[in-house]
DNA sequence: CGCAAGTATATTGCGCGCAATTTAATTGAT
DNA sequence: ATCAATTAAATTGCGCGCAATATACTTGCG
């Protein structure tokens, strides 16, 4: 076998291992985020609400690498879910202003056995997991721009 | 600020960094994949046959992780760019079969060259992405099951 | 043999991801 | 002040992923 058959093995490789590993997790968010009704990446938006209350589409699309292909879609979809606003900015009309309603702000204490729940699923232990999040966002920096 | 709050922040999440890369992977792929007409999935598939030749639908999701939702019409899209055919068993009717047509046999030429220019664009050297692809390996397999 | 249980694939429906395009508002150069 | 260029978000269209269900074929038990 040639070292270009090699290269085109799928036990060979990294991006495929990747891959994998993050629809695999997906799968196991799923059953824990249920009880929120939220699926994984509207988690990770209330995530970004929970943290600063407030925020434009585009800086979202900043902090999750996302465009407002994705995000515009899924953002009404929060709020009809009644979990955020959707204004529009009164100095800037062209921006969409996202906050929590009320009941976006309680969604956050059953949200904290999430992420616990998650370490648990994932029987690492946390030097394993740093050095993934570090290779991770290596790869990520690297790859973009 | 309260451990529970840390465990909340999008840059505290192990999952958020891999879920990011994944996206990313999928994204660099995308234009060297442009000159074979393959998606980044369809590629993995084509990665299966060129080793093999042949294999059934619960064979192929074994290996990729995916189910008949997802590869049946993936399959018959590879099938209509004329790449795969999809025979039936003769001795199990219930059975696809899946061959490469002698264009998608030819395709594996082209793609030779895609995982080294994947490979330099993760600007990686080859120990972390070993460990990168041991760690995803290890979290798809506690996640599974 | 007959039919219930099991198995392989296909279908349906929804929510992403993302490229490409469109719409609407703002800015800036003359 | 005007209008071309820029910017923010929305829209369109396609291909996943995946849960849930349906269809069709096979097997095994009485």
């Amino acid at each position: 076998m040639t070292k270009q058959d090699e290269y085109l093995q799928l036990d060979n490789q990294v991006c495929f291992a990747l891959y994998s590993a993050s629809n695999a997790m997906g799968r196991a968010y799923q059953p824990l985020l249920k009880a929120l009704d939220l699926t994984y990446l509207q988690y990770i938006v209330m995530m970004v609400l929970w943290e600063q209350k407030e925020i434009n589409v585009k800086a979202l699309g900043a902090k999750t690498h996302l465009d407002s292909g994705t995000l515009t879609p899924l953002l009404k979809r929060l709020e009809t879910k009644g979990y955020v606003l959707r204004a529009r900015s009164i100095e800037d009309e062209r921006i969409r202003v996202i906050t929590l309603t009320s009941a976006g702000i309680k969604l956050k204490e059953q949200a904290q056995k999430v992420p616990v729940e998650m370490l648990c699923l994932s029987k690492m232990n946390i030097e394993e997991l740093t050095s993934l999040k570090t290779l991770c966002e290596q790869l990520l920096g690297n790859l973009t721009k």
